[in-house]
DNA sequence: TCAGCTGCTTGACACAGTGTCAATTGACAG
DNA sequence: CTGTCAATTGACACTGTGTCAAGCAGCTGA
């Protein structure tokens, strides 16, 4: 996969994505990033206006890269509500560690820089409109608890589904990947389709990696 | 509350403290501390190693004002399981908004600094010690799902009262204080004590404010 | 009354990182 | 050959953290 062929913003890109994908390594700055791309620090700033517009970009070239709306389609062909949540729980869950990197980097930010929390936040809206639709395929099914509000629900399943969420429980706790998943599941079947034997099922399996 | 007689490291955290509450600020510099507190911005480091330093006391301070171990005292009188789970999720949710003015501080700087994440980690294991009571409660009663593992249990009911959480659900969300308390109340209740019927209840309810 | 100590101040500096500017180079197209 | 475009070099301003040294004011004890 050489990169030499690419014009200059996509290997700026490229090598940015590069050094956050890095697990352990501190955040990259504009000089990294430049290094890395083998162009001059004043060349990123020719084609990026500044640090937080970077890394926006980088994360809309990782969707790209990753198709994201793909990876979330298989929940979109499931019959029922509660299919289609399980669906779309396991797909999201699935694909942030591929972009966790980058979104270590925004949210970095976000506490200081508000243009970079609005950029997250717009992005986060895509991933809603998911939640929102399992939701909404919930109350189709009648399966939502009776009277719920689905903006509400849907809120709290975003909330459960957040990067922030995932990170507590796969880089703080330990978690293993697979075990993440299983459980936010049964949390979303227990809470939002009133299976709580789905979860049940989940927290009596061994959760950490030897 | 003339703070003219206390002592200046005090003086110091109390205005840390009184800019860091500020809801919408940015986050204040060693300067603006410094000139909250009536001091040369210099006294501060001779009091404090640095900023991370600082908002480790800070919220040491926080906790001794606040007298966190008291307010969450009422979840150990609680007689069953669920009654404990109950009260610990309402008192720890209700302590949040008290803290978070530091804890957004805090988490800011997580992301780049080591130390802090590791000051701001033993923290919030008193707060887990809190949970793992909880759950060992619900063990000892045989509310817990079967063949559950209380570390496990432990480590979601951690993540789920997080500030992460809290900041999602309230700052970003706008939902009301007590409808967040109310939704964890439920969501707990469904996933560690199998009662689906606690969750159901709350969120047929309004959780926004006007 | 003076010496010495303590706590704080003043003002300077180094350093990292972001962002800006101007002059220059090199390649390529008309 | 000339203009244009992309990129380079090297400088600079600014913010914020953290360090250093000299000085000053007030208190204490001989």
């Amino acid at each position: 996969m050489s990169s030499t062929d690419l014009d200059t913003p996509t290997r700026i890109l490229h090598a940015a994505l590069t050094l956050l994908e890095q697990p352990q390594a501190k955040l990259p700055t504009m000089s990294d990033i430049a290094r890395a791309a083998g162009v001059s620090r004043q060349a990123v700033y020719l084609h990026f206006p500044g640090r937080t517009d970077l890394l926006v970009a980088a994360t809309r070239y990782q969707d790209r890269m990753n198709n994201v709306a793909e990876a979330l389609a298989p929940s979109r062909g499931a019959r029922s509500g509660a299919e289609r949540l399980d669906a779309f729980v396991t797909a999201w869950g699935n694909y942030i560690p591929k972009i966790y990197g980058v979104a270590r980097a925004i949210l970095a930010v976000m506490d200081t820089d508000p243009e970079a929390a609005a950029a997250w936040n717009t992005r986060m809206q895509d991933m809603r409109e998911g939640c929102a639709a399992a939701v909404q395929a919930l109350v189709a099914d009648g399966t939502l608890p009776p009277h719920t509000d689905p903006e509400q629900a849907t809120d709290l399943l975003w909330t459960l589904l957040s990067v922030r969420t995932w990170e507590t429980l796969t880089q703080t706790c330990g978690w293993d990947q697979d075990c993440y998943i299983d459980t936010m599941r049964g949390l979303a079947m227990a809470a939002l389709a009133q299976d709580v034997g789905a979860l049940t099922d989940v927290l009596a399996r061994p959760h950490r990696p030897a």
